[in-house]
RNA sequence: CGGGAUGUAGCGCAGUUGGUAGCGCACCACGUUCGGGACGUGGGGGUCGUCUGUUCGAGUCAGAUCAUCCCGACCA
């Protein structure tokens, strides 16, 4: 892999190097989709059980909703169906033939469907269509359900992982009898995901609303988690909807309250996708590749034998299943790199590429010793250690390595954050990256001219972390203000 | 859809004024190696994106077409 460094002009290169030599995933024969591979697939299956259990806990059950939409819910609510129309792939046929010339197959003209289907964008339409059926009486509600599925949004130009035109994502929907509490589950949610970002992903999020413009097509109120990656770039990682009743509206979904009289439901949708795989390579890694947080890494401890002959092979791999059985036991996943025809150096600079938070060295002469070499991934040090009670020591090592990745982050994006109170100053600082802490007047406009002028983006209002409530002058147009906000250039 | 580029072995590339296709990596076999991406010897693999034309002859020239990538517009 070229050497190059994550702020580097090539970043996007490098990135996309990364991805495919870390064995994540690669770009599918069909436009703008991708293959996840194995590898890849087993830090999104991590990601999955996670948070699958926190939803868990909150009450949510998984349920399942087709792919396919009709054409007309989509336009039931008017800026959802704005929000999505450009992007959406259409199956207007059922049915193929041979082609009577000869060239393989062809559609049948025939097989026209009456109303087309939508390949789902997003699955909002379908589930409040669905809601309307179960909902009848407040003693219904709650209804929290989530569906892990793919769906498809045909984007101009795809990134592996951060844009592809088909993607994997967890997309909950709530059914509330109320406002207040279609709110409280919004941001019930949007702390999930901080959650995991943080002491999972190890990744420093930053939690806040969407500026009207930015909002969710048909909601009132957006919630984000927004990171910094190491080039300054900020990543939208999950959002969090608040939907009022324009769903309930738009599908006519009422229950009869207390008193007997009926209302509309309240809503919310919240989701997460397999761009938090993007954000967790962009968030850690450096020029040896990838550099995995032991909570989501496939293999905490890869073990790399160095043997010459096949007797002291044998030895070498007796030690290392002993050791396994003990990491086991702390619940702690090992991979052992027998393969014998690969030399040692070339398994370690591999497994460093895959970011395999701890490696684990034995040879001969750690045979004669009774040592180990422990080596880690995020520091790239490394030393030898007594092979009895090491895995105490590694596992206090990978707590260790969890909880510095994420201050390294962290340290990064502090070091990337600066109030900024003029508007020439906050064109000459956007561009070289980084979150800037600005007034803004609260009007579409600004932001709009803003962003035409400087393609950053108000990231959000913050609301756990650089809260910063203080009269000031909007940066752009001088009007009064009561509080800062995140701007920045986004993926 | 605008602007730029590229299609030759699994991957990365070379191929001169047109003469019948090569290099590196990877792969297979054997041997020597093995504490930071090993080396030797031998071997397998290509209708040069597609179509049409020019020519005795096209990877090379011309036209068309398809595809991909990068920079914008759109977006999680």
């Amino acid at each position: 892999m070229a050497k190059l460094t994550p702020r580097s002009e090539n970043y996007s290169q490098w990135y996309n190097e990364l991805v495919v030599k870390a064995d994540l995933a690669e770009q599918s024969a069909v436009r703008g989709c991708m293959v996840i591979k194995p590898y890849g697939y087993a830090i999104w299956e991590k990601m999955q059980r996670i948070l699958d259990e926190k939803f868990k806990e909150t009450g949510v059950q998984n349920a399942y909703f087709p792919l396919l939409i009709p054409k007309n819910f989509l336009s039931r609510e008017a800026e959802h169906v704005e929000g999505f129309a450009k992007e959406c792939a259409v199956v207007t046929h059922h049915r193929l033939m041979k082609d009577p010339e000869g060239n393989g197959v062809v559609v049948d003209p025939e097989a026209r469907l009456e109303e087309e289907l939508i390949i789902r964008p997003t699955s909002e339409t379908i589930i409040w269509n669905t809601y309307k059926n179960w909902i009848t009486s407040w003693r219904d509600l709650p209804i929290l359900c989530n569906q892990w599925c793919n769906v498809m949004r045909w984007e101009m130009r795809t990134r592996l992982f951060l844009r592809t035109a088909e993607f994997l994502w967890q997309e909950g929907h709530t059914a509330h009898a109320t406002s207040q509490e279609a709110q409280e589950e919004a941001i019930r949610m949007v702390n999930v995901y901080a959650d995991f970002a943080r002491n999972y992903m190890a990744m420093p999020v930053v939690v806040g609303h969407k500026s009207p413009n930015e909002r969710f097509a048909g909601a009132l109120d957006t919630l984000t988690i927004e990171a910094m990656m190491q080039d300054g770039k900020a990543l939208q990682a999950g959002t969090s909807h608040f939907l009022g009743q324009n769903f309930a509206k738009a599908f006519d979904v009422q229950f009869a309250n207390k008193e007997g009289a009926l209302e509309y439901v309240w809503a919310t949708s919240w989701g997460v996708s397999t761009r938090l795989m993007g954000a967790l390579i962009m968030c850690h890694s450096d020029d040896n590749g990838l550099v995995l947080p032991p909570a989501l890494a496939p293999h905490q401890v890869v073990m790399v034998p160095i043997f010459g002959s096949a007797e002291q092979l044998e030895a070498i791999l007796a030690k290392m299943e002993t050791l396994k059985a003990r990491l086991a036991a702390k619940g702690i996943s090992v991979k052992i790199d027998s393969r014998d025809n690969l030399r040692p150096g070339f398994k370690f600079a591999e497994w460093e590429m895959k970011g395999v938070p701890v490696r684990v060295a034995i040879g001969g002469r750690d045979l004669e010793n009774g040592t180990v070499e422990v080596a880690r991934r995020d520091t790239l040090t490394k030393e030898s250690l007594s092979f009895e009670g090491v895995e105490n020591y590694i596992e206090t090592l990978l707590k260790d390595i969890q909880a510095n990745i994420y201050k390294k982050a962290e340290d990064f994006r502090a070091a990337n954050v600066q109030k900024v109170d003029s508007w020439d100053e906050f064109k000459e600082k956007i561009q070289n990256g980084g979150f800037l802490l600005c007034h803004w007047d609260g009007t579409k406009e600004t932001e709009e001219k803003i962003k035409a002028e400087t393609k950053a983006t108000i990231r959000c209002i913050p609301e756990d972390s650089f809260i910063c409530e203080e009269e000031g002058k909007c940066i752009y147009s001088g009007k009064p203000s009561s509080r800062r906000v995140i701007f920045a250039i986004s993926y």
